[in-house]
DNA sequence: ATCAAAAAGTGTCAAGTGGACACTTTGTGG
DNA sequence: CCACAAAGTGTCCACTTGACACTTTTTGAT
């Protein structure tokens, strides 16, 4: 636990991961233990990864040093993406409890400033902080009741997601360096929650030129063996992230 | 003033409000004046809006009552685009004089979050807070060094907003309820500083209905007058934002 | 050796959109 | 009635999208 005296009681941030692997969109949630005084046994919590800002770091400072104390998560690419100030945001009774075994001025009132990220949760080792934490990934569509006001900033997150993917081609940091088509169109079918056409999909990728196509194949895999991929880096940075349009039928047409 | 004891000394909000109005962009500024003790005179010092939360009020509801009360904006439609939370954020010399002068704890280290809209400026009635403030429209080419990071925090704003413009038809709230179609296209062509040809301009605005063109035309202009348009703002409420596209080539192509 | 299963991989056409480009029309004012 | 100023208009080509179905390649079982 860090020193409480250099930490801003008003001000926290909360990180919304998800991760992706094996076709399935996951919220990186940590499990809390609390303590309930009729029962004297201990309540559970999930709640997003998030802390305190100290007086000495900036915000992404304090998301990069929050999710690495809480998850073992380091060198993500947090993305800040919204602030949250309801003067009632952390006034549940369950919440309450909660912070009163944890923080010097429970009745605090604290503004979070939220962070996202999108990762390949099969290669994030999470190291969870403290015994009595411990971090899981949530498939999206089982994430329960969680403290605060953090299904709302989950939610949010979720659809600033749906959103950004359809305007930059994300996935850089999502999917293993060598990765088949395949793969990559799951990517966007689970994200964007629908189906693509195999054909048109692997044409504009191609075109696009975000990805570059490798020699090698898949091996032992009881099918047709398929191309491994890669991301050309050189791609964003060259382009930035200038690659939206707008069109005459009011549609997302990304795929499809 | 509001009463001090219920602000929350930790949290401001800022508004970038950019206003446009004959064929030009500015951008809403405080004049503050800011006692000097060497010259015994006052400095000048321009900020953004902005100024403590209060405990009582949400984020939404301080960037409201703080653009209100600095220069008298009132139902702006306000959007949050970034909180700023670097610790020397408010370290400069001039602004601590400032803050000396009006902060009960001047050292107290505020995390701030921003807002921004984009307004017609000939519409809004300026009516400044305190008689040592004035609100000023400062076009944006022109904007001096303003307090604290409040220039990040105006640039950040003005990228998003040149990103935003693409995405969704925005002016709605721009101009007034009538309008020529070269109003619009000067509108477009300020906000993204480029030229727009004539004849695509036209024909995106008029296929993708957000404009509906009236039977009335201008009158008094010594060359052919034009015709005007107003908004449909049912076009917005079906479609709601989804407007976005991802090119091929990689580039904007809203217009041109 | 042959076959079945499974996923990879491939091409075309029609419709719509974007961008480049120059002249005519309609009003006012001198 | 003439000059000026800004509005308004149409076409062509290149490219992108979206719909659509069959062949190829490998493994593993018989």
């Amino acid at each position: 636990m860090s020193l409480s005296h250099s930490l801003n009681p008003h001000v926290s941030v909360d990180c919304v991961i998800f991760g992706f692997s094996q076709d399935t969109l996951r919220l990186l949630l940590i499990k809390r233990n609390i303590p309930n005084r009729l029962t004297e046994m201990n309540d559970i919590l999930y709640a997003l990864p998030g802390d305190l800002v100290k007086d000495s770091e900036n915000l992404n400072q304090a998301a990069d040093r929050v999710l690495a104390e809480l998850t073992g998560l380091k060198d993500i690419y947090l993305q800040q993406f919204s602030a949250f100030g309801d003067p009632t945001r952390i006034t549940k009774a369950k919440d309450r409890a909660w912070l009163e075994s944890v923080r010097q001025d429970p009745d605090a009132r604290v503004i979070t400033v939220a962070y996202m990220s999108l990762i390949d949760s099969a290669k994030a080792t999470l190291q969870p902080g403290s015994f009595s934490e411990e971090a899981v990934w949530m498939p999206i569509e089982e994430v329960p009741e969680l403290a605060f006001d953090h299904n709302e900033i989950f939610e949010q997150a979720l659809a600033a997601l749906k959103e950004s993917i359809q305007m930059q081609p994300i996935g850089f940091e999502l999917l293993p360096e060598k990765f088949t088509m395949s793969d990559l169109q799951s990517l966007y079918e689970t994200i964007l929650d629908r189906d693509l056409d195999k054909r048109n999909f692997r044409r504009k990728m191609i075109n696009l030129g975000v990805i570059q196509a490798l020699s090698e194949k898949q091996i032992g895999v009881s099918n047709k063996p398929a191309r491994f991929y890669r991301f050309n880096r050189e791609y964003l940075e060259e382009r930035g992230s200038n690659i939206v349009n707008l069109r005459m039928d009011g549609s997302f047409t990304l795929f499809n």
